[in-house]
Formats: C-alpha cells, sequence, structure tokens
DNA sequence: ATGGGCATGCTTTTT
DNA sequence: GCATGCCCAT
C-alpha cells in the first residue's frame, strides 16, 4: 500500500486526519493524543501522496523548536523538506513581510523590536510629554498598546471608542509610539503579524501570490492564536479553504496576551463544511494522571467535554507533596527526584519540575545544585535579553538599520567614548532639525552646534566604524562582522579592565554569542538579497528560550509551566501548587472567572505533560517580595478524587505546624521563644489557613491574630467588612474610595476609585488596605 | 565618568 | 528579597 510507512503508527482517526483530502478540517483533541504527529504526517502525506509540492504548504507552530522537530520528522519521511515553509506566525511573517516592506513605507533591512527596546521607545516619548504623563509606566504603556494592536484597533478607534479618558490620554502615546517605529524602520512583534495584513489589504496582487502559492496551510497549538494571527489566516485560506488546524481548548493558556480561544471554539461556524476529528486516546500518560489532570478541569465551563483513554492501565498514584516552606519544598522535590530516577531506571534529563512562576526557580535550583544534581533552566533571564549581549546586537542592528535611533542611542556611549548627554543631545537636535535619523550626523559631528573638537572627532570616528562595518557586512558573514566589532569597540577589553566576576560571566557570554554567530553562518546558505547579518538578526530576534533546550545534556529541566507546553516527560513535578500561586493570586487586576479558568488549563498542561508519575507539591508558607505569605494548598488539589493520590507530609511541615502555632501564641500572649508543649495540633489538611503577613507592611502586620488554643484561624478576624463610600489608603495607589463590595467564591473584593483616577478591583486580603 | 547609596518595583506567564 | 535604575558626590 503507497504511504505505508506514513499511516503505519496511527490510529484510525488520526489516519483520517492525515489522508483528508481538501477542505478545511480541525482536528479537536485533548493532551498526548498525537496532534502533533497528525500534524507532521499529513505534510508528509500532502507531498508524496497528493502531490503537492513542498513550497506550496505553509505549517504554523507555536515555537521555533516545534518547527525544526516537524521540519526533520517530515524530512525524515519524504527525503526532502528545505522548501517547506515551517515555523513560528512570527517567523514566517517576518520573512513575507522583508520581500515587499517598501509596500508599507519600511525597508526590507527592518529590525525587528523586542519589548524592551518597545520600552525604550515609549521611555522617549514621554520625555517630550508634559509633567501630567509622567506618572504611566512605560512597561504598562506597552502592554496596553500591544493588547490593542493584537486586538487590531488603532489610535483612531480607541479615542473613538468611547473608552475612559485615560485609555484616550494614552492613545496619543501610541500614536506617537507608531510614528516613532516607522521612523526607526522597526516594527514590534505585533507588527509581524498586523503589517502583513495592512499589506495584502494594500496590495491585493501580493495576497493572491501567497494564496496561490500556498495550497496548504496547517497550524499546530491553534488554541493559542490571537485575533490578528486569525485574520492573517483568514486572508490567506482559499475556498475551500485548505486549512488544517490542531488543537485542545483545554490547553488554552495564552489569553493574557490575546489568544482567543473562540479561534478553535468556533471554527466550524467560521469554516461550514469543516471536517471534524476527535482522537481519544491518549498514548503518552498512565491513566491515573489523566484522571487527575480530568478532575480539574473538568470544572471549567465552556469547553468541549472530551475524555482521554489509555491503554496503558492506572499506573502510580499522583504524589502530593505537604511542604513547610519553598525550601523544604525544594529539599522534598530533590528527594523524590532522586528517588524516581532511582525507581523507573530514568535519566536525569526525563525529569521536568515546573512551576508557575520564574521567581520560583531560584529556590530550586539552589537545592539541585547542592544535592549535585546538574539542571538546566529554561526562561527568567533570556540569553539574548542580557545586557552585554543586547548591547552588541544593538550596534549590529545600527549595521544593518542605520534609521534605528533606538539602538544607536542605546550604544553610542557604550563602551564609554566620551559622548555624554550634553553631546547627545545637540546631536540630536541637529538631526531632528534636518528631520533625519541620527545615524545620518554622526558624520557631520564637527558641523553640530555646542560639540568639541575632541569629542566631534570621536563620533565621527564611530561612524567611520560603523560605515566599515556596513560595508564588510553585505559580503562578510556575521561571524566575521561581529568578530571585527568586538574588535573595534575594543567591547572585551572594557570588560576586562573591570576585572569583576560579573564582568567575567559577560566575557563568557560574549564568546557565547560569537560562537552562536559562528554555527549560523555555516548554516546559512544565502537567501536572495539577505545578507548573513541580516539573516543572522532576524532569527535572533525571535528566538526563545525554550528553542534551546536540547535533549543531549543529561541535566533535569527547570521552567514554567507555560514552557513546558507540547513536551514530555516520564516524571514531572508540578510545584507551589497553592492559593494565590496556582492558581495565581491576581488582586490587583479586573478578576474574572476566565483567569481562574486558564489557571486551571495551566495546571491541566503541567499535569499531562507526565507518561507515567507526577508530584504535587505545596509550601505552607513561602516568601514572596519579601514577605512570609501563608497560603495554604490549592483549590484544585480538593477537586482531584482521594483515590488518585498519595499524600506526603514533609518532617519539617509536620514540625512547622508546631512552629506557626508557637508564634502565633507568642504573639498573642506578648512572649517571645518557643511554646512548651511538643505536640501541636495539626492544621487541616485543606481548608483555609491564613493570616496577616509579616514585613515592612504596617496594615499587615497590624492585622489581629487568633487567641484560642485551637488552630483553626477565624477568617472572620482579619478582614473587617467594608462599606461603599469609605476612605481607604492603599500603599501603592494613595487613597480613595470604595465603590462596590462584593463577594465571590469564599474572598472579599472591593472596587476602588482612587484619586488619582484610577479604578481597581481589590481583594482587601492581600492588597493592604487601611483605612483612612 | 564612575561608583556608591538609595528608591523603586517586581513576580504571572512570552512570541 | 533582589535587581534595576536613578541621583549625587567624586
Ligand atoms: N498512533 C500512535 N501510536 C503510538 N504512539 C503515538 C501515536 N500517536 C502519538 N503517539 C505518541 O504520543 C505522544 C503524544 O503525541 P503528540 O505530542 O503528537 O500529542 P499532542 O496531542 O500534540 O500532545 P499535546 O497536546 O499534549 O502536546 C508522543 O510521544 C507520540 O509519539
Amino acid at each position: 500500500m503507497i504511504g505505508q510507512d506514513i499511516l503505519t503508527d496511527l490510529n484510525p482517526p488520526q489516519r483520517e486526519a492525515v489522508t483528508h483530502g481538501e477542505g478545511p478540517m480541525l482536528v479537536l483533541a485533548g493532551a498526548g493524543s498525537g496532534k502533533t504527529r497528525v500534524l507532521t504526517c499529513r505534510v508528509a502525506w500532502l507531498v508524496r501522496e497528493m502531490g503537492v509540492r513542498p513550497s506550496e504548504i505553509l505549517a504554523l507552530t507555536f515555537t521555533n523548536k516545534a518547527a525544526g522537530e516537524m521540519k526533520e520528522r517530515v524530512q525524515g519521511l519524504i527525503g526532502q523538506g528545505s522548501a517547506l515553509w515551517i515555523g513560528t506566525f512570527h517567523s514566517i511573517f517576518a520573512r513575507i513581510l522583508r520581500r515587499d516592506a517598501e509596500l508599507l513605507g519600511f525597508d526590507r533591512n527592518y529590525t525587528i523590536y523586542d519589548t524592551d527596546d518597545g520600552e525604550r521607545v515609549i521611555k522617549n516619548i514621554l520625555k517630550e510629554l508634559p509633567e501630567s504623563f509622567q506618572a504611566l509606566k512605560p512597561r504598562q504603556l506597552r502592554h496596553k498598546i500591544s493588547r490593542w494592536k493584537n486586538d487590531l484597533r488603532t489610535p483612531e478607534d480607541v479615542r473613538s471608542g468611547g473608552g475612559n479618558p485615560a485609555d484616550i490620554r494614552i492613545a496619543d502615546i501610541y500614536e506617537r509610539y507608531e510614528r516613532a517605529l516607522r521612523a526607526n524602520n522597526a516594527m514590534d512583534f505585533d507588527d509581524l503579524i498586523i503589517r502583513p495584513a495592512e499589506l495584502f489589504r494594500k496590495a491585493p496582487e501580493v495576497l493572491e501570490r501567497y494564496r496561490r502559492k500556498f495550497r496548504h496551510i496547517l497550524i499546530d497549538e491553534f488554541q493559542d492564536t490571537n485575533r490578528a494571527q486569525y485574520n492573517l489566516v483568514r486572508m490567506l485560506t482559499g475556498d475551500p479553504a485548505n486549512l488544517c488546524v490542531v488543537g485542545d481548548d483545554d490547553q488554552s493558556i495564552y489569553g493574557w496576551r490575546g489568544a482567543e480561544v473562540r479561534n478553535i471554539l468556533d471554527f466550524e461556524e467560521q469554516y461550514p463544511g469543516a471536517r471534524v476529528v476527535r482522537l481519544e486516546q491518549n498514548y503518552r500518560s498512565s491513566g491515573n494522571i489523566l484522571d487527575v489532570a480530568d478532575a480539574v478541569v473538568v470544572r471549567n465551563s465552556g469547553r468541549k467535554p472530551k475524555k482521554l483513554w489509555t491503554e496503558k492501565g492506572h499506573g502510580d498514584k499522583a504524589v502530593v507533596l505537604q511542604c513547610a516552606n519553598e525550601l523544604d519544598e525544594a529539599d522534598q522535590v530533590v528527594t523524590h527526584a532522586r528517588r524516581v530516577v532511582d525507581e523507573l531506571g530514568l535519566a536525569w534529563r526525563e525529569v521536568a519540575v515546573l512551576y508557575r512562576t520564574n521567581a520560583q526557580s531560584r529556590v530550586l535550583e539552589e537545592a539541585f545544585n547542592r544535592n549535585g544534581v546538574r539542571v538546566v533552566i529554561i526562561g527568567g533571564l533570556r540569553f539574548y535579553e542580557r545586557k552585554e549581549i543586547k548591547d552588541l546586537m544593538a550596534y549590529l542592528k545600527v549595521i544593518v538599520n542605520p534609521s534605528d535611533s533606538t539602538s544607536l542611542f542605546r550604544i553610542i556611549n557604550v563602551p564609554t567614548r566620551g559622548i555624554g548627554p550634553a553631546t547627545l543631545s545637540r546631536l540630536n537636535q541637529l538631526a531632528v532639525g534636518r528631520g533625519e535619523p541620527l545615524y545620518h550626523v554622526l558624520g557631520e559631528a564637527d558641523q553640530a552646534e555646542g560639540v568639541g573638537h575632541k569629542v566631534a572627532g570621536r563620533v565621527m570616528e564611530l561612524h567611520t566604524m560603523f560605515e566599515d562595518l556596513r560595508q564588510a557586512s553585505r559580503s562578510a558573514s556575521a561571524a566575521a562582522v561581529v568578530q571585527e566589532l568586538i574588535r573595534r569597540t575594543r567591547y572585551q577589553e572594557s570588560l576586562s579592565e573591570l576585572d569583576t566576576i560579573e564582568a567575567q560571566g559577560r566575557l563568557e557570554n560574549i564568546q557565547e554569542l560569537v560562537n552562536a554567530a559562528e554555527e549560523f553562518s555555516e548554516r546559512f546558505s544565502g537567501e536572495e538579497g539577505v545578507s548573513c547579518l541580516e539573516a543572522w538578526l532576524a532569527e535572533t530576534s525571535l528566538i526563545a528560550e525554550i528553542d534551546f533546550h536540547r535533549a543531549d545534556a543529561d541535566c533535569l529541566t527547570l521552567m514554567t509551566l507555560h514552557n513546558a507546553k507540547g513536551l514530555e516527560f516520564p516524571a514531572v513535578f508540578v510545584t507551589g501548587v497553592e492559593e494565590n500561586l496556582l492558581p495565581i493570586s491576581r488582586a490587583w487586576e479586573e478578576d474574572n472567572d476566565d483567569a481562574l479558568e486558564e489557571e486551571r488549563r495551566l495546571f491541566y498542561v503541567g499535569v499531562t505533560r507526565a507518561k507515567e508519575r507526577v508530584y504535587l507539591s505545596w509550601a505552607a508558607t513561602r516568601r514572596r517580595y519579601g514577605d512570609l505569605l501563608d497560603s495554604g494548598p490549592s483549590m484544585f488539589l480538593r477537586d482531584i478524587p482521594a483515590e488518585l493520590v498519595e499524600n506526603v507530609v514533609s518532617m519539617r511541615s509536620q514540625a512547622g505546624s508546631f512552629d506557626t502555632y508557637a508564634r502565633r501564641q507568642a504573639k498573642s500572649f506578648g512572649r517571645g521563644g518557643r511554646g512548651v508543649s511538643p505536640i501541636g495540633p495539626q492544621p487541616p489538611l485543606f481548608g483555609p489557613s491564613r493570616s496577616g503577613s509579616g514585613g515592612r507592611h504596617p496594615a499587615a502586620a497590624a492585622a489581629p491574630t487568633p487567641s484560642g488554643p485551637t488552630f483553626v484561624p477565624d477568617p472572620g478576624v482579619d478582614e473587617p467588612s467594608y462599606r461603599k463610600g469609605e476612605r481607604v489608603v492603599h500603599g501603592r495607589f494613595g487613597s480613595g474610595t470604595i465603590q462596590d463590595v462584593i463577594s465571590s467564591m469564599g474572598d472579599i473584593r472591593v472596587t476602588v476609585r482612587f484619586d488619582s483616577g484610577f479604578s481597581k478591583k481589590l481583594v482587601p486580603r492581600f492588597a493592604r488596605l487601611l483605612r483612612e
């Protein structure tokens, strides 16, 4: 039978999806059911059996790593594949944009700005605005603007949309931001999705070209596409739409960045006549693991019901680790990781430790290091976000795109070369006066008013260097340019002279960057009209930390739950399964049930990464912002049937409850030291266990403590009731008036209108509100 | 121009 | 609690 080898390892519904002919198709299925495998095999099938040329297939994945793996596997099946367009939305459309950027008023060599660059632009804009704008935070502004862009709202839309007055002011900043990016010949991440749609509208012939080119479009992790991405795909698909999307609404975990689950839920309406394939057999996890994950996610409303089954049997129970604090938790995780590696005969690379926030990684990392276990941490401070790396990249961006003044500003005096703020402002004045980018006046620094002879000379020297490197970059490899850049800026020397441990680390990173450039240069086979350096910059701008993740070193992996999506490990630890952490407390934001549901899905994603064993750990107290936070087990743990779980209570946790008890006693009786009784009452495993946190916040420290000998704290005591119209003071937001009081899920939430004009929904228990 | 000292904000997740 | 960023003194 033809195509036999492609279909061999597929079950009947998978085959149905792989061999589906023309027209739209949705593969909607739970975790580990082989969706990604379907997509890969389908690409191979289209080429081998349907006569589709590789260059006519567009496959969109969530990460570059997933794209690489898919490419590799397809190549294995069809023996070719370099012509395939497989990549992330961002990298594919960055490429498409590069070709026709001129039609949008950008140059082909445009720079891609990351969030940090975007914030710099906003900071610059704020400098030119009156005092009343200065309280706005660049970070939040950038986030807000990004959301608007993803929702396809222009500054005009925001202004006329009848939003609150604050937003209308911010629309001005938004408009300036867009102008600034254009002046810098730069695009941010959102532009990479929005601008192609703009291009297609402006130049229908370009759209037509790509429509004809991409006869088949396939999308993985469809539940995490946003509105702009959906729109783009909609434009590109013909009629009938040869569009195959694959996803799981239960794994939608990027709502906070604009992803729309509705894209997948409404697919059948949007593409009438779409074939829907459901996969129900899970090949990854044992039964208990699936049941644990299901028990939590089943509580979500508005999901497409689905039940996975497995041939693997129940397998091991999930192990719930109750710990005293985050240090204890880390020790427990290490101990059990050792044990499971031993019991199941695993390599360290087959174990993953997951957490909700990057901040949790530090304690875990240290515990593993102490115990001689090598770990690799994904995320947190990313390689291409380190200062020394960003500096060098900024030079390269200027070489490729001289209009990029944001990058030029960044490095014009790094390492220091005597071009101080005064010089800079004069140069800038000259440039602005001429309506040119800063770079253009570097060569004539001696013409600028008030710039000394010596300094002007240095500026012109810098200009010469840029020009030389620009010249060289047309033919030389990226590696050669980087090396020459480092030599001429004396970047390494300037670091070595510092002679600190920190500088040592930075030097190593620079070496690492040179290696990366070399590796790329060897791989670079030449693209029409694109230099090696340009191609390398484009790639590095869109790289994610997870893309580096390789299975070669035998290291245990530490990463966030988000980064774990799409991966699988024999043993998985989901840590910090506590109230306020998973689900995370969002006391400072608008509350809605959607957020809680997304937390459930995050838990679901984490648990379903496990093949054989899953551990769920929680700590009774945890240090956060330097405050001690009493949290208690996550509500998710309560949803798991007892028979699926094995409970382990750490030694310190047993002793710790006594400690806590003693501390409370000491507090309420005004005595220090430990209690006398060696046997403290045990706290209930489930149920509230909170108190005011200590630390630098007087409001919290003033919380009353329970006085009786029973341990169960009285939740009413430290939660004074609030009334509408009452005046309160918040540590950060200042004073305001209570607008509304609601109680939901056992929490009291108040809406406060602060005198500064902002309204916030707050949970008084966390928000440290004081009465005025 | 550097470096120490202080203040601030941050911890939700990232292409 | 930590990291960054700003200010001022040198
Ligand atoms: N028909 C099959 N027979 C045996 N194993 C399979 C089959 N289909 C998939 N698998 C295996 O099941 C595991 C999960 O597959 P895959 O990653 O494609 O699932 P997925 O649906 O994309 O998962 P998730 O949504 O959780 O990322 C992989 O190890 C894969 O090799």
